[in-house]
DNA sequence: CAGAGTCAATGAACCGGTTCATAAGAGACT
DNA sequence: AGTCTCTTATGAACCGGTTCATTGACTCTG
């Protein structure tokens, strides 16, 4: 409990070495399992281990050997149900493989994403798996690319050097779109978070793909982009349900933005499903469980955390790979009672 | 991008030393804000730094330290939504103070708790907060007491000589179960966590005293414990709601389980404030947005998050402060329309 | 039995900072 | 000028491991 007394109560190699008869070199082969040495020796500085109670100093280790096994995380925001799947799987791969997961939030700033990744150096972070704010940002890139470490990009593509693992994105959101226009939809409302990320930019692609597709342009004016928080969803929806000429369906297309939607049109008081149609960019309990359900769009973000850490790990290994490796995790489309044909 | 020839290429004290012609103590001086350095050597050294790209290596500084600013964070299972408020505020004020936090995943098991806490002293980590999966688990209280390093316990009271953080979950069940009762539920069937543990321990106190209160002797079998999944959940629920004589209310007490809960429900076509009352254990956007809205216990998370990191900052500040500080965070019952009067 | 070859153990040097006893230099005072 | 303070800079030692050139013991061979 007290931390005066540690420095000195401490036991280390040279005392394991001392009580066991041997150099202090020998305490180290057996710390880290080397071939060369006799079975009786490490039996004996085993004995002395146990019986000292001694335990390795990894500072030291990793100064000595010039990495950390720790691995950085740093996302927008731990804020957000959905991706504690893709941290935990992550984490749960990392320490198997004898990583330690460092956990930072970016918040989506530039400066912040810039300021961690010289934090991670600093701590010899022998890996990083990272979101940004906006791929094109110049410091960003250059920070980057004069990371020490392999840097793995989370639902980022844009950066052609770096591994990545992606959501199809563009898929679900055409999947999506492609529903509501067979039901008749024509005015589609859409609500994205920040088009300057991949998630955004490739769910608006879809979108417009989907609307091409079926010879239709879209109405910029139900368009609402840098949605990031609850409050910013209800306010949109509530300003797109306030127009002359509202929409008959609305897109949710960013993560987690579903409840401040929903809170907007049960305050309007206008009915899912009846008064207007909506799907959900990402499924949760809500949107199952909602009267009606909310159709939605699902990706395994539990594989993408584990591919991610994967991927990391064969790139510390220091394995030859090409450069650049992209992994893509599919979407798919949840159809539930929320989307319904267009009213006349 | 390559590892190869970090090693020599990196900058070092020693480098800036001969760049800015003085001794590598200087520059140490200089990188810790010493008070006795001059200001024009100060700022020749700063220059140097600048010039050649210099940054220190946290690693030897912790080694030398014999401190790492690092803070661990192992909780059950990261996989809580509402918990990442409570890791996301406590990150922020660790790193605000110059701290990073490492994360962990206990999956709720002593002997992992007990590994995890070992890592932890091997990386010299100068802080921990924590859940415990059984605060009575002879082994866990060992590692506890001996660990070097200040320990704050989340959500958890019974090692008196740790600090901790608390929400008064007793008192929230306390609410609730009167607020049901006051609506003539006699039949009131409960579903809580391990109660091993803190918070699911006293929500089941806070429930008979409740009872007791009232003068009611809870059936027995209307108690399920150990429910820590959606699924526990689910068959906990379709369980009680198939007994001979099924309760007229459920509480499900513990955190993030209404889904599972009012899947069955649905499943079993019973409707939710008609067929049974219901009241949950946390809030949530499915609370609030279902139809009918559930009844919720809430508390500040975010808040205890903060709490929790301040705690443990003047404890590894060493400040002169009593052991086993408590700090409970109270809770408070949102009534809404899923807990109405029962029916004869 | 000498010499070559194998195998294990040794311990000094090293990783990259910080610390602290010591020295050097600048003023102040006698 | 000499002595005493006071301030500031110096650099060797240290933190606790790992590495590797070297040594020593032992086996094998001709």
């Amino acid at each position: 409990m007290l931390s005066q007394p540690r420095r000195s109560q401490t036991v280390k190699v040279r005392d394991v070495a001392r009580e066991a008869g041997v150099a202090v070199g020998t305490v180290s082969r057996v710390l880290n399992d080397h071939p060369t040495v006799a079975r009786e020796l490490r039996e004996r500085v085993e004995r002395a281990m146990a019986h000292l109670g001694y335990e390795v100093d990894v500072t030291a280790q990793s100064m000595r050997a010039g990495r950390s096994r720790l691995v950085a995380c740093a996302i927008r925001d731990f804020d957000i149900p959905r991706f504690a799947l893709f941290i935990k799987e992550a984490e749960a791969v990392l320490r198997e493989a004898g990583y330690t997961l460092l956990l930072a939030s970016t918040t989506n700033r530039p400066e912040v994403e810039i300021a961690l990744l010289r934090a991670f150096r600093r701590r010899r972070v022998d890996g990083v798996m990272m979101t940004l704010s906006d791929e094109e940002h110049r410091d960003v890139r250059e920070a980057l690319s004069e990371a020490p470490m392999p840097v793995m990009l989370i639902d980022r593509d844009r950066i052609e050097a770096l591994d990545r693992v992606t959501a199809d994105h563009r898929q679900g959101a055409r999947l999506a779109t492609s529903h509501l226009l067979g039901l008749g939809h024509r005015r589609i409302a859409m609500l994205v978070g920040d088009i300057k990320a991949f998630p955004s930019r490739s769910r608006l692609e879809g979108f417009r793909a989907a609307c091409s597709t079926a010879g239709i342009t879209p109405d910029p004016r139900l368009l609402r982009d840098n949605v990031l928080s609850s409050e910013d969803a209800y306010r949109a929806t509530a300003s797109l349900m306030s127009l002359a000429n509202p929409p008959t369906a609305l897109f949710v297309a960013a993560m987690d933005m579903l409840g401040g939607c929903l809170r907007a049109l049960r305050t309007m008081s206008i009915a899912v499903g009846d008064g207007i149609s909506v799907v959900a960019g990402s499924d949760s309990d809500l949107a199952e469980l909602h009267t009606p359900p909310i159709t939605a769009i699902e990706w395994d973000l539990a594989a993408m955390g584990r591919h991610a850490a994967t991927m990391l790990l064969e790139r510390m290994r220091g394995d030859e790979i090409e450069c650049g490796r992209a992994l893509t995790v599919p979407t798919e489309l949840i159809i539930r009672g929320s989307s319904r044909p267009v009213a006349n």
